[in-house]
DNA sequence: TGGCTACTGCACCAATAGTCTGGTTTTGCG
DNA sequence: CGCAAAACCAGACTATTGGTGCAGTAGCCA
């Protein structure tokens, strides 16, 4: 786009260089492998035998194994908050109510979940919460900040709507947005045990109504 | 009971023989490595290391990692089945009506997640479940079979509770049985992850809310 | 022309992982 | 007590794993 001249970024979304390219090949193959097998389970050998490189290409993008860990849950992260922030954009766009703006929002990701082709392919929280001892301090303590943001972010909306209709039941409202991290992992789980993509977003939609039932009353 | 005579095992509690002393505490080892470092991660050498016992000495009662991995599962599954059969058994003692029964039930299930020592240890099948390349399609059925199980128990329950209570709202019985076993999934995932053993029974509670106000509107 | 990026190739290593064979002790039980 | 079965132990073996070290190089950009 727009070659107009010389050194500006284009467009704001700047070409991967080809070390970031492999990089993220490195990451795609890791995550993948990661959520189906866990991270001792996932051997550097096989990721460097997919992404077509070697075991020094390999130490060049990453210190040592853990850096791969730390590497992957940031991008996941990472890509979770634009998730958020970009459904949570669209919602508010619709409905300046935030009532209606976090159901529009709830909506929105249950639909998001729905039109992943293979359904979701796996939390990593969830995945390195039952494999904290083979972190590090940092990747764990990266791990629990990950869901804090969660928290932080969904009790936000709360706060707002709760402000404007008074609660019919009484309820925690850190609870009640940890529920929607806990309903989506719990949904992941069903989802990818039972082999059923509609289960998550189905979850995800329970959740809705209960926000619902206990601010609006139906 | 009644230790009347001869051959009777006594006090139906058979006292476990050495060997099965020995695999139970081989899979109590092995169930708290596989929830902190994930199946592949866990190695023999520590298991039989912690065990006091040699390698062979493992092999002869598992015949491979991957048995260990069914015995594992196995076992936990049959110990959910008891207690989620205690806590009902308790609850309808204490009320007849399949839904007060089911919400005194959820409020026991909270209160005995609330008085674990050190928080839940982890749910072996969210644990596999992330991990699921690592094993057998025997395991993995058994896996989905565990979660099946569940949905199957509190769907009966709420089909009770919905011909006595109308639902206010339109919800599906069986995403709303699943949904405790997401809740109880992701609580899992809170507290593991953020060290607040409290979190898992407040979300155990959080479901029983909704279940109220979706049956009885208060 | 040089320097940087992004690798390849290969050699080598200690530590495990998982298996297997074949023996030995320990235990329950008649 | 005596003996079979149960419950182990000793040790050898091989493939794999994560990792180190170093030398070399193709391509690109200034």
């Amino acid at each position: 786009m727009s070659s107009n001249g010389v050194s500006n970024p284009p467009m704001r979304i700047r070409t991967l260089s080809k070390g970031e390219q492999t990089r993220e090949r490195i990451l795609d193959l890791a995550q993948d492998a990661v959520l189906h097998k866990g991270f001792a389970g996932t051997s550097l050998d096989e990721l460097i035998a997919a992404a077509g490189i070697t075991k020094s290409g390999f130490f060049y993008h990453f210190r040592d194994k853990n850096e791969l860990a730390k590497a992957l849950l940031e991008r996941y992260l990472a890509q979770e908050e634009e998730l958020f922030d970009a459904l949570f954009k669209r919602a508010d766009e619709l409905n300046e109510d935030p009532l209606h703006g976090f159901l529009i929002f709830l909506k929105l990701l249950a639909d998001t979940l729905a039109d992943l082709p293979n359904g979701h392919p796996g939390c990593m929280v969830a995945s390195y919460c039952y494999q904290d001892h083979l972190f590090s301090q940092e990747v764990r303590a990266l791990n629990a900040r990950g869901i804090m943001a969660w928290r932080a972010r969904f009790r936000a909306r709360l706060d707002r709507i709760a402000a404007l209709y008074p609660p019919r039941i009484d309820v925690d409202l850190d609870a009640l947005a940890d529920m929607l991290s806990a309903v989506a992992d719990g949904g992941i789980i069903l989802s990818k045990s039972l082999r059923d993509p509609r289960l998550l977003p189905q979850q995800v939609m329970l959740y809705r109504s209960f926000v619902r039932l206990a601010f609006l009353g139906n």
